[in-house]
DNA sequence: CTTGACCCCGTACCGTGGTACGGGGTTTAC
DNA sequence: GTAAACCCCGTACCACGGTACGGGGTCAAG
């Protein structure tokens, strides 16, 4: 149960000082107790908090987003079925990100496909459809 | 083959006059002729290399990716295969989003599956769940 | 008991992707 | 022929997600 200092927990989370700082200002990590020096001193999960924050980050959501969900733990009143409902706006708006992206997947790979040439990129079936059609997106 | 002018183009292609020139600033869209009052004077199918452009951005691509996808069509000397492989490059970073999505997906709805509860926020095990254990993901 | 590595705080700065503002010229429609 | 609507340009500003800087206190090793 010993507290980590700030460098322990962005070295274990990979993540800066500074970033420490900002997330604790920022509402995404709770401000830690502080020793006699002020020196903050955080509980020894906070490392793996900051990874999740990190990996839905790297995932599209915003911290704003990430603030919401971690923020419904502590907001007074809210329920378990009201997390289950923001859970399936997010699964929602997951689900729509796939379904484009596999439709730029799609679009592209069938360029690649039709482009067999080995000519200057001025014919190049890929770039000529970059210009006027790519509502086939 | 009645040249557009900027506010038209912008309206075509649901973006602002400044974003227009934002990107013509940026080199995402190319410095169109001007007329004899100064005023750009876009070739026709300029709305839908705007449409391109946004759709991309929406799909998570930054303007720099953007960009270069677009200049490899003016660059001299580039073949037709240099733009098969960036388009290769870019299918396989869609792949591993895509996969990446799909597997937030899978703990979120797991998440709520398992959560059946009416209780407080508290006790839910979605965002128990947020606390420890999320390298699920 | 000092040297270096760590911590504090506040403020400033960075790139990205725009948006707004202000002072001016132009074109269009009545 | 004039008023509204459009265009020009440059500059400034915005939110986001950090990163860096500077001046200072603290702690652990030699």
């Amino acid at each position: 149960m010993k507290p980590l200092t700030i460098g322990q927990v962005a070295k274990l989370a990979g993540v800066g000082v500074e970033t420490m700082r900002f997330y604790e200002r920022n509402g995404l990590v709770a401000a830690p107790p502080r020793n006699d020096a002020g020196y903050r001193q955080y509980p020894e999960d906070t490392p793996l908090r900051v990874r999740f924050i990190r990996h839905a980050k790297d995932l599209g959501f915003s911290l704003r987003e990430i603030q919401d969900l971690l923020s419904l733990k502590t907001g007074p009143g809210t329920t378990c079925s009201d997390v289950r409902h923001v859970a399936r706006i997010k699964i929602g708006e997951i689900e729509a990100r796939i379904i484009a992206m596999k439709r730029m997947k799609t679009a592209l790979s069938k360029l690649v496909d039709v482009c067999a040439g080995d000519g200057p990129a001025g014919e190049c079936p890929i770039l000529d459809a970059l210009e006027p059609d790519w509502d086939i997106l």
